[in-house]
DNA sequence: AAATATACTAAACAGTGTTTATTATTTCCA
DNA sequence: TGGAAATAATAAACACTGTTTAGTATATTT
């Protein structure tokens, strides 16, 4: 059936029409400029139009949310080749730290915004595949250092969310504006200072 | 003058009135159903009231950030009673962590959400007072550490930012859902081991 | 009592996400 | 090949949002 299958092609093309719209939209403008009606105007079709590829906007933030999670993961898998893993996880630290402040809007999205987890949620899905690889490869990191004599009577589970923690929380607080305001001091230093000190906690214990 | 006494004390009830209804809606609704509309219709007044007694939205949810300031500054000043400064350090994070459990929506607003912080910004006022003064009890304990002997080669600010972005990646990490789906595990698990291993790391260096 | 200032609101404006009913087009099959 | 059925796209509406404007009562002052 030649007809049905370039029926599909074209469903295929106009939905990815949609989220490249989108993607270049939330990019530039933000989150808060991305709407419904503008990609529809970017793409010169009709709100209802989007309708008919995505049940709803949480489902295209979603999706772009994925393609978040595919550029972070291909700077964390640059670090397999790191072979020593007390190396590969402070340089883990540093990839994880360096995208959030290089793509803040992405990192927002994939971290802190609600909208892909309400998707997730409504899709009755329990699981974060995304979130949960990204995981994965902290927590084999911290297994690796564990087995190397490392980070004594810590469990590798709990203290990969700790790790995760810290530098999430870092960067969340960086761009939710709560580090401006806490000291006279310039921001980046700051962030600087704390980067160092959290490698110097990891490397001392 | 006893007429404009009583004017003002009228404008100062009718402000507070509805600020006392936007915490309502707020802390029994959440953010999203804390509309202005709504906020009037519980006063029974009109919407456009609203706006003679505050500038904008941001403004009333400032007001709000600033109530939860309060409340968890005064859950932190009760540790000033614990004299050894690892012990109010260690407690301070138990204290933090269960606020922002107890307190989603407030904590949310607090250390996340947007609006509190553009309020500011719009005020051209580049200091967050509330933020900065829970942050300085921090700092205050960290350098006692630091003076008792503990933490050595740290300075105190960068490693109490380092601290906060611990306990606010936790907390900040579960209130928008990223825990849910990391592990097959209960989150709960998760969070009280993480809990654990932080404290365990605190005591370790 | 008339003029002025204050308090409040109805209605509108410019947005938002989403749904429904309608129209135009394309595909299918007798 | 022509008429029925399926598909694709949209205009318009719905129910919201924050905010502003113009107008109306009420209270105060002169």
């Amino acid at each position: 059936m030649g007809i049905t299958e370039r029926k599909n092609k074209e469903r295929a093309d106009l939905k990815a029409l949609i989220l490249a719209a989108a993607r270049k939209l939330f990019l530039e403008k933000g989150i808060g400029e991305t709407s419904i009606r503008s990609i529809a105007e970017a793409i010169e079709y009709s709100p209802a139009t989007i309708y008919l590829y995505y049940h709803d906007k949480d489902e295209i933030l979603h999706d772009l949310h994925n393609q978040g999670f595919q550029e972070l993961g291909a700077r964390m898998s640059v670090l397999l080749a790191v072979s020593d893993p007390m190396e590969r996880l402070k340089a883990l630290g540093r990839v994880y730290i360096d995208f959030a402040r290089q793509n803040t809007e992405m990192y927002d999205l994939m971290f802190i915004a609600k909208a892909p987890m309400n998707y997730i949620e409504k899709l009755q899905q329990q699981e974060w595949h995304e979130g949960k690889q990204a995981f994965e490869f902290l927590t084999l990191t911290v297994e690796e250092c564990i087995s190397s004599g490392r980070f004594h009577g810590h469990d590798a589970a709990s203290l990969s969310y700790v790790i995760w923690s810290c530098v999430h929380g870092m960067v969340a607080l960086e761009i939710r504006d709560r580090c401006k305001g806490i000291s006279s001091e310039d921001p980046e230093v700051i962030f600087k200072g704390a980067f160092e000190a959290f490698i110097k906690v990891l490397e001392s214990f």
